[in-house]
DNA sequence: TCGATATTTAGCGTACACGCTAAATATCGA
DNA sequence: TCGATATTTAGCGTGTACGCTAAATATCGA
């Protein structure tokens, strides 16, 4: 991943994670293992479609990942992802650079 | 800061970082040390009253100190604010979890 | 095949974020 | 005091994020 790739990938993490309802969805299913579309709708206040579409901005940011199965989908959280904010995070420790950020 | 505050301060933070600009706002405050809003404002490529307007939601998320000096005001780095964002990101870490976010 | 289940897509309304320019405010130097 | 400098406030337009309901799609079990 190039450098430019990489801040867009940013940039999409931290759009991701800047709603409540989208930091909650990720903790929970990274809490919880994988679960289905049916299952995190569920547990939200929200209409189903409106965290469908919470989802499908996560998907994109490439914090969680999809998994098609039958009727189900599946979701898992891809902790890779990130790293690429805590890699951010890292220039502002002091005295201290991440690698190639 | 109780749960609700955290949670709260958390929310303004992702917020805050959730925007390119006040992204390299922050990281070249950190850099740099401290800089007026002149300062801040001449490096980037946005109006003044944008870039003021960026400065307030860093400010607010309590990201940014200021202080004013004369004509000027300048703006530092408050570290122990990204701490929220870094415990948040503890949560998703393998075994191991933040002492009490 | 047919109805039920799981999930998404379509489409709409509202609120707000973010860009701008123009005007206001505050402080300093002469 | 007065003009210059530094910064904010006011106000406007546009685009988009996010909530909703209704309808469509896909897959399974009987």
């Amino acid at each position: 991943m190039d450098a430019e790739a990489k801040l867009a990938a940013l940039d999409a993490v931290c759009t991701a994670i800047a709603h409540p309802a989208r930091r909650q969805i990720l903790l929970t299913v990274h809490l919880r293992g994988a679960m289905t579309a049916g299952d995190i709708a569920g547990r939200f206040a929200h209409a189903w479609p409106t965290t469908t579409r919470h989802l499908t901005v996560l998907v994109e940011a490439g914090l969680l990942l999809t998994e098609k199965s039958g009727r189900h989908r599946l979701y898992t959280v891809d902790r890779a992802r990130l790293e690429l904010l805590k890699e951010w995070l890292g220039w502002f420790d002091p005295r201290e650079a991440p690698e190639k950020a």
